[in-house]
DNA sequence: GCCAGATCGTTCGTATACGAACGATCACCG
DNA sequence: CGGTGATCGTTCGTATACGAACGATCTGGC
């Protein structure tokens, strides 16, 4: 069947597909620009979303194991394993061995790390404001509710 | 202020903030769910929904300049020069020099590109619906409005 | 006590993502 | 017409992201 006819009938599903109407794309766009604010408030800092997560949880729960901190904040293991060998690097966490098991390595936060984070805290409320601010208290919490139910 | 001070105090950012509460943390996750949703629904024609939004830019356009490709999928112009490469190392899109700005780089889908869309095209309803499943059609009219607002 | 299957972390390969620096070209202004 | 600043696409470096295969270790069942 020629394009044409297609067009006429209407029935070619790439006719009528418009990425601008896919929940991915506007995930994909509030994420991104969640990011680029992330990311401008915390450049002198030189520290990525995923870093300050790990640090987040490792300051809340003192020490884990890597897999359970990918898990806690969302990274494959692979990744955890990147993330937390560039915070080693900047001495901002320290690898200790799990007595109870020969494979796990416990990660814990140096104080390097806890400054870091300190900094990094008083700072966080702007990237969450910036991200919020063109949407409302009540859409915000309509957010939230929904974005939970999703993941 | 000192550290034990401010712990007395109970007013450390850093004792009080949970990650599970963050908007950049429900984003990342929903959004993650999302991307492995899209993944395995399209595994066997092996594409990822960066290659797809090209794609589907590219059939409802006919030919775009790389930039514009980007701007319009919201791709970094160095990401999209990769996306654009492996389309094109498959045969699904092609170059064009632009007659009017030899700095210019317009791309093109193939006949194979064409058809491979038209593939992917009949399954990415069930992407959507699956993304959505957990929420209503009330909410999913809220999170568009949201999200795009927020974009 | 042993072994089969699960789990821990690594490594490799691939695909985004994006800032920065670069060469080529373009557009506009005086 | 000539030059200066903007734009196009590339390349490099870095950081996620994740599947798959791997060795080491652990665990449960027998």
């Amino acid at each position: 069947m020629k394009p044409e006819l297609r067009k006429l009938q209407g029935s070619d599903p790439a006719d009528s597909y418009r990425l601008e109407d896919q929940v991915g794309y506007w995930l994909r766009r509030a994420y991104q620009r969640h990011m680029a604010i992330f990311t401008g408030v915390m450049t002198d800092l030189d520290l990525t979303s995923m870093q300050f997560a790990a640090l987040v949880k490792l300051h809340e729960l003192r020490a884990v194991s890597q897999t359970e901190l990918g898990r806690l904040t969302g990274m494959d293991r692979a990744t955890v394993s990147g993330v937390v060998a560039r915070l080693k690097r900047r001495d901002l966490v320290l690898y200790k061995p799990d007595p109870l098991d020969k494979r796990s390595r416990i990660i814990a936060m140096t104080p390097t790390g806890e400054a870091l984070l300190t900094d990094a805290m008083q700072r966080i409320s702007r990237v969450t404001e910036q991200t919020l601010e063109p949407i409302g208290a009540a859409e915000r919490e309509s957010l939230r509710a929904i974005l939970q139910k999703m993941a």
